[in-house]
DNA sequence: CGTGCAATTGTCAAAATACGAAAATAAGCA
DNA sequence: TGCTTATTTTCGTATTTTGACAATTGCACG
């Protein structure tokens, strides 16, 4: 029997697997639950619990259940303040913004693992519909302007796999049903330089969205996502080129930012 | 000769350890450079890196460099839906802010080890002046009027012990130069419900904060920021009782959340 | 202010694994 | 292509971890 469960061969792996089952659809964890969940004896889970919360990662709540902690917030902080993707997006978003129509927001996002996460995420003026992709949440690689430019860089070998895996959810979002197809349109992806997508994950919404690399790898993308009924081929025509210049600003105040951290120390000078 | 290193007896202690390494000052650690540091065979340090990495806590960037990774940014989001105190302390400070003069901001605070963090913040209306004590950031338990009523609420044997190791610091902040002053204070803090605390933090603000328990512990506290020019003892005379009042809240609206969580299994209904 | 029940922390020997050193690969870079 | 640096493997040994059980703590409830 297959398992879709991942194969935790170490202890080290085994407690940090304890992070992985606080979600937010279960937020709150007893140390028996998660013993079985995790199944191991109730001893050890109380042993990692404990770990993590001097760690700061879980935090107990009343009654035995645990949430997590507070460090998370620290960390994140943190990110926000250093992370490079970010410092630089964060200027260049700014700006970018400004040439979006009324409504529109701009996304930075990142690969993780097998999917995507936004990371930072700008409002233009005007009224804003809520976008469902959020800072901190993950969604699938094969929907969406966002995701699909970044699968459109994965090396050929990992697209291969996904595409085994993943067929099914590859033909229903438009990217091919034969692995020849499934080729050709990535190819095409990259040629263009941007990938558009029309209410993939918002019905009323358009994501227009440039590669970031950093080296020869993938990183992430820049994505405008703009309100459908105000969006004909005219605006993407000129948004396209737009977000892919802003990919390629974050990309190069990336390299500066490593380029200066290595001549002096990398130290970022905020109020502490 | 005493350390102050954390003494780690534990493999999976050590390995969490790495990722205490990381901070604003020093956001970027090489394997070797982190090896060194917590005094592991650079071999061991691959194996921390590597766990943490698929875990997601850790990303690597170019050129051997490791950064915080994007889990954290995923469990932050977690946090900020999740989190009892944070969601109960939402509500109530989205409310309690309009009773604040222009340029204030409302703090919701929580205990972390010997320190306190900020977990959330809402500003008022007009301009703001920047807040230092800004959200994921730690401050000390003797500074401010945020942490002084934390401080106030702890059992008594940690305060004995917190006081024995920081005699000058409670000194200092005017907390009392003995012991017995500084039980009396603290007592003192505790009857009035809430502290008060000029400019300790930011120097053009006015600190009331209040404490927020759960069951009988500690658990943080809610306070007012106010710009120090426009605040004198009856503006503080009448915020003080509301931002009791909006603690009363937090706690009453978490013990709610908590017998509806034990009612029917915890999940909290969002989009995913 | 006990009493009882659940939560949590020791104890200990067997079993698992983490450890470091050195060698082997892989990955940039010129 | 070579060269340097980063990362993974290998392997025998020493250290930890683990789970069953016992002991203890700590609330909640009367």
């Amino acid at each position: 029997m297959v398992t879709n469960e991942l194969k935790l061969s170490s202890s080290g792996d085994r407690m940090l697997a304890v992070l992985s089952l606080f979600t937010i659809d279960r937020s709150e964890w007893t140390v028996d639950v998660a013993a079985e969940e995790l199944g191991v004896s109730a001893t050890t889970a109380y042993r990692y619990f404990k770990r993590l919360t001097n760690a700061g990662l879980l935090s107990p709540v009343s009654r035995a259940s645990y949430v997590l902690g507070p460090a998370i917030v620290q960390m994140d902080r943190q990110i926000q303040i250093c992370d490079p993707m970010l410092r630089a997006g964060r200027t260049v978003m700014k700006d970018l913004i400004r040439y979006a129509t009324e409504g529109s927001v701009l996304l930075l996002c990142r690969l993780f693992h097998d999917r995507v996460m936004c990371v930072h995420q700008v409002a233009g003026r005007g009224p804003l519909e809520p976008v469902s992709f959020e800072r901190g949440r993950l969604i699938p690689l094969f929907l969406g302007a966002t995701s699909k430019i970044i699968l459109a860089h994965l090396p050929p070998r990992t697209l291969k796999s996904l595409f085994m895996q993943n067929a099914v959810a590859i033909a229903d979002s438009g990217l091919g049903n034969t692995w020849d197809e499934f080729r050709q349109r990535l190819s095409t992806l990259r040629r263009d330089g941007a990938a558009v997508a029309r209410g993939e994950l918002d019905p009323g919404r358009v994501g227009i969205a440039a590669p970031i690399f950093e080296g020869h790898s993938i990183l992430g993308s820049l994505s405008f996502l703009l309100p459908a009924e105000r969006t004909d081929d005219t605006l993407i025509g000129r948004l396209a080129p737009l977000t892919i210049a802003g990919a390629r600003e974050i990309e190069r105040a990336m390299s500066q930012q490593a380029a200066a951290a290595t001549a002096s120390p990398a130290r970022v000078r905020v109020a502490r």
